[in-house]
RNA sequence: GGGGGAAUACCAGAGUGGCCAAAUGGGGCAGACUGUAAAUCUGCUGACGUACGUCUUCGGUGGUUCGAAUCCAUCUUCCCCCA
C-alpha cells in the first residue's frame, strides 16, 4: 500500500497547527511543518510555532531546526521533506503535513525542476544593479539569455527578473527551457485539507493573535534578534515592524498595528495561492470533526480516540 | 461679543471657472509568482456597464456663467486669534 499523507493548508491563525495536533494524536501520525519560517530557531512566538504541549503531543519535524543566518528555500524544503517523510512513512505509513506557505507545498506535492540553486554572490551583484541603474539594463540581460521567459515575466518584479537571470547564468540555458510545467509524481497518495472562514472572522482571529503574541514577549524576542535583523529569515511579519520601531523610525503602537495589517496581507495573499489548487478539500474552522473524518476515510483508518 | 481660517471620494490631502469622477499618499479589494515566498511584484478603488459610455458627486440652499469643487449670497459645523 502506498503511504499516505494529510496536508492541512490555509492562511495564517486559521487554526492549522491546532488541526494537525488534533489529528496527530487520533491518528498517531507525525507532523512535518510546511512553513518557511517556523524552521528557524529562536523565532517560536511570532512565528507562531506550535507550543511546548502542543509539540509533545505529537512528533514533529522541520520546526526549529536552522539556524537564523542559514538561507533557506523551497527546493531545500522539498528535499528536506521529502527525505524526512521516506523515514516516517517507513515507521507510520502515513504522515500530516501542516504549514501555510504555498510554494513549499507545491514543492513538495508537485516537485520543483532541476533548476541551479541561489548563488548569492550572483543576487548581490545583480541586486545592486537593478537598484542603481534601474531595471532596464537586467532586462536587456535576460532577454538576450531567455526571450520567451521574458516575454512572460513580470519585469517590474526584480525578483523573478534576477532569478531567471540567476538560473541562465549558471545552467548555461534559458530559464524558459528548464521549466517542464509539469508536476513530479509521488510515490505516496496525498489528501490536501484547507481551513477557511469569513474574512472578518479571520481577521478578527489574526488580531486577537498578535495581542496574545504581544503578552507571549514577541518584542523582546524581536529584540533579541534585532542583530540579525539582516538575514532573510528575519524578513517576517512581526519583526520588522518591531525592528523599525528599534530604530525609531516608527512608535510601538505603531508597530503593533502594522504587525496585524501586514498579517492580514499575509494571509490574503496565502488564500490568493491556495484558491487556485483545485485539489484542495476546504473546511470551515468549526468543521473539525468532518475534516478529521474526511481524512480517517483517506487513512482507511477507524478514528480512535 | 469682534476678527480670521476651514469644510473635497473610506481616511489624509491637492485642485481655486472648462483639459475634474477630481492629483498624490494611506487604507481596502483583486491578482501574479518554480529555490528570498511571512519575500517580491501588479491592477482596481463614486454608481451602473465587458466596453465606447451614461448617471450622481467636492458641507446645505440659492445665485452668477455657455460652463462651477473652483466666483457671489446665505445657512450649518469646526478651528484659531482678540475680548
Amino acid at each position: 500500500m502506498r503511504p499516505k499523507l494529510i496536508i492541512i493548508a490555509g492562511p495564517t491563525g486559521s487554526g492549522k497547527t491546532a488541526l494537525a495536533v488534533l489529528m496527530a494524536r487520533r491518528f498517531g501520525l507525525p507532523v512535518v511543518s510546511a512553513d518557511s519560517r517556523q524552521v528557524f530557531r529562536g523565532m517560536a512566538i511570532g512565528t507562531a510555532q506550535p507550543a511546548p504541549e502542543e509539540l509533545a503531543v505529537a512528533e514533529h519535524h522541520l520546526i526549529a531546526c536552522r539556524d537564523i543566518a542559514d538561507d533557506y528555500t523551497a527546493g531545500d524544503y522539498e528535499r528536506e521533506a521529502l527525505d524526512i517523510l521516506a523515514g516516517l512513512f517507513a515507521r507510520h505509513g502515513a504522515a500530516i503535513v501542516a504549514g501555510g506557505s504555498g510554494l513549499y507545498i507545491n514543492a513538495l506535492c508537485e516537485g520543483m525542476d532541476a533548476l541551479p540553486d541561489a548563488d548569492p554572490e550572483l543576487r548581490l551583484r545583480l541586486e545592486e544593479k537593478w537598484r542603481s541603474e534601474g531595471p532596464a539594463p537586467l532586462l536587456t540581460q535576460l532577454q538576450a539569455l531567455d526571450p520567451e521567459y521574458y516575454a512572460a515575466v513580470d519585469r517590474a518584479n526584480p525578483r523573478r527578473v534576477i532569478r531567471a537571470i540567476e538560473v541562465c547564468l549558471k545552467s548555461g540555458k534559458p530559464f524558459s527551457s528548464l521549466r517542464s510545467g509539469s508536476s513530479r509524481s509521488r510515490d505516496f497518495e496525498m489528501l490536501k485539507i484547507g481551513i477557511t472562514m469569513p474574512r472578518a472572522e479571520l481577521y478578527a482571529r489574526i488580531d486577537g493573535r498578535v495581542d496574545a503574541m504581544l503578552r507571549d514577549g514577541l518584542e523582546s524576542e524581536a529584540r533579541a534578534l534585532y542583530l540579525y535583523r539582516g538575514f532573510n529569515s528575519l524578513q517576517t511579519v512581526g519583526y520588522r515592524e518591531f525592528f523599525d520601531c528599534f530604530d525609531g523610525k516608527i512608535s510601538r503602537e505603531t508597530a503593533v498595528a502594522l504587525i496585524k495589517q501586514n498579517s492580514r496581507r499575509y494571509a490574503k495573499r496565502q488564500m490568493t495561492w491556495f484558491s487556485k489548487d483545485k485539489t484542495i478539500n476546504w473546511f470551515a474552522a468549526g468543521e473539525t470533526d468532518e475534516a478529521i473524518a474526511m481524512a480517517a476515510k483517506f487513512l482507511a483508518a477507524p478514528i480512535a480516540e
